[in-house]
RNA sequence: GGUCCCAUCGUCUAGCGGUUAGGACAUCGGCCUCUCACGCCGGUAACGCGGGUUCGAUUCCCGCUGGGAUCGCCA
């Protein structure tokens, strides 16, 4: 290899959201990029006009953008080698694609959808497993007059190998006569898949493309291309399938597999990419990593060859990590984001001092930030909501009495602290005979409106004295029957 | 069916000829305890099969089996 800064891309057809698997595949070419000071780039392929949208590309740079896979040259930003999008690069292709049929490389082919069917289907009918191959019918014919729509076709090798080393998988070869003259530019003018690529690559210098195994089948074709049209071709790296956890190929029926579902949820960035990037690599036993550390550590020894499935526990555990570890999501992040999902939840004019106060105690036990603001929720809340089933449990009458002493009790306490607040509490329940599990239980439901919640103290401290009294006054009424909940 | 690729606990994986096959998630016990979590301790659980190579294979080679990808004027 030349001792030139390797270029990358990451090149997502615009024809639905981003996919978490187009994210472990830009996230391993990032990577690359960021470790060797090289560049990675951005590229549309928008060449489905059926399918592609203008929204659908937002979405991509929107997603990738939040999860900090930045890009040097892209649609948006521009470069060097522009533009970007397939659909305005057309010019290009075509030029290509007259070189390369002034070569020999390729043809012109007049047959029409109509006659190929027809022949597909004859080979069908007369052996259903049998696959048809397109004959090479215009490869020696005259334009005809007048002359009509054509594709351009590739004169595919019939004999021979290919043979590429690849960064993953090692060496791979595909004996030639598995080839066909494959379409490389439709009659509309439009170029397919594996021709817009190669020009692309070539034309913006793309010194190694990581891509999914699935691609792996397109390799042999795009060597094919790169040798008649004189380029040298870049490095390979395959990189295993992401599968669904019964083995599938993952789709929406699984779970989430787009990017912004997560990113609602309230994972953090790291987090989705820390599971993420173990698809298909590891470092030892490590599994919590920053960005930062991954294009250190990254590299294409480490990586393996077999397809991983999906497991949506994992994935939150690993997310989990990421938001409970104040190393890996800064406290200033933790109050960030819980005050955005507090907003999205209707909360208006948050005082975060208060989720800053809450938070060691949230951290703990909220996997994501959507968990995060609903634990917050009753800090925020007056009155409370209040649990069904825990108040029908809790705030009976026969607790009426102890929860009135326990609500005096707080209401003479010389401080609000959390530790002082129960050793008063305790101290009056030693002499009564009676143990926390007693009057906590109610207090809770009274204080909180759930059966579950942070330890009772601390929620009241961070509460503070008027509203638990409140709180624990209006749960009396109800233990009482003289207010509903 | 053709072509390409893969194969360690249920899952993600460590292992790069000699290990009591390790970790994490999940799961099952237990501890902690005002609930829920967190945390801690412990258990169950894997080298697909058959041949080689070797003093010795999870590790190297071959076959089988199993799984996946792909066979479009989609990407």
């Amino acid at each position: 290899m030349s001792s030139a800064k390797p270029r990358l891309r990451f090149a997502p057809s615009p024809t639905g959201y981003l996919h978490i698997g187009g994210v472990r595949t830009a996230l391993f070419n990032w990577l690359w990029a960021r470790k060797t000071g090289g560049t990675f780039i951005l590229r549309i392929e928008d060449t489905d006009q059926e399918r592609s949208t203008p929204e659908n590309e937002q979405i991509i740079l929107r997603d990738l953008s939040w999860l900090g896979l930045n890009w040097d040259e892209g649609p948006d930003v521009g470069g060097p080698n522009g533009p970007y999008r397939q659909m305005e690069r057309l010019a290009l292709y075509h030029s290509f694609a007259d070189k390369l049929i002034e070569k020999g490389g390729a043809y012109r082919c007049y047959c029409t959808k109509e006659e190929l069917d027809a022949q597909r289907e004859a080979v069908k009918a007369k052996d259903p497993k049998g696959q048809f191959r397109y004959p090479g019918t215009c490869r020696d014919r005259k334009p005809p007059y007048p002359e009509r729509p054509y594709v351009v076709r590739l004169k595919a090798p019939s004999s021979g190998t290919i043979t590429y080393n690849d960064l993953v998988f090692g060496e791979v070869s595909t004996p030639n006569n598995t080839q066909q003259d494959w379409v490389l530019i439709r009659n509309d003018g439009v170029p397919l898949y594996n021709f817009g690529c190669v020009i692309d690559d070539i034309t913006m210098g793309i010194t190694l493309v990581a891509r999914g195994r699935d691609h792996m089948i397109n390799t042999p074709i795009q060597l094919i291309l790169y040798e008649a049209l004189g380029y040298t071709p870049p490095q390979f790296a395959h990189l295993p399938m992401m599968l669904a956890p019964d083995g599938t190929k993952l789709s929406k029926r699984h779970g989430a597999v787009a990017v912004g579902e997560y990113r609602e949820k309230g994972l953090t960035p790291d987090g989705l990419l820390s599971y993420l990037v173990r698809f298909g690599w590891s470092f030892g036993d490590e599994e919590i990593f920053t960005k930062q550390s991954l294009v250190e550590k990254f590299d294409w020894e480490r990586c393996s060859k077999s397809d991983g499935k999906f497991d949506f526990k994992k994935l939150a555990a690993v997310a989990f990590e990421h938001l409970k570890r104040d190393d890996l999501t800064s406290a200033k992040d933790y109050v960030d984001g819980a005050e955005k999902f507090l907003t999205k939840k209707g909360f208006a004019n948050i005082d975060r001092n208060k989720i800053e106060e809450a938070m060691p105690m949230i951290r703990e036990r909220a996997q994501t930030f959507i968990e995060a603001a609903d634990a917050l929720d009753y800090f925020f809340r007056e009155p409370p909501t209040m649990d069904e089933k825990a108040v029908k449990k809790q705030l009976t009458a026969d607790k009426a009495a102890h929860l009135a002493t326990f609500r005096q009790l707080m209401a003479n306490a010389p401080s609000f602290k959390a530790k002082e607040l129960e050793a008063i509490v305790l101290e009056w329940l030693a002499k009564e005979g009676l143990t926390l599990k007693d009057v906590a239980q109610a207090a809770r439901v009274a204080v909180t409106g759930r059966a579950a919640s942070p330890g009772l103290f601390e929620v009241m401290e961070v509460l503070g004295r008027d509203i638990c009294l409140a709180r624990l006054d209006r749960g009396i009424e109800i233990c009482k029957g003289s207010a509903q909940a």
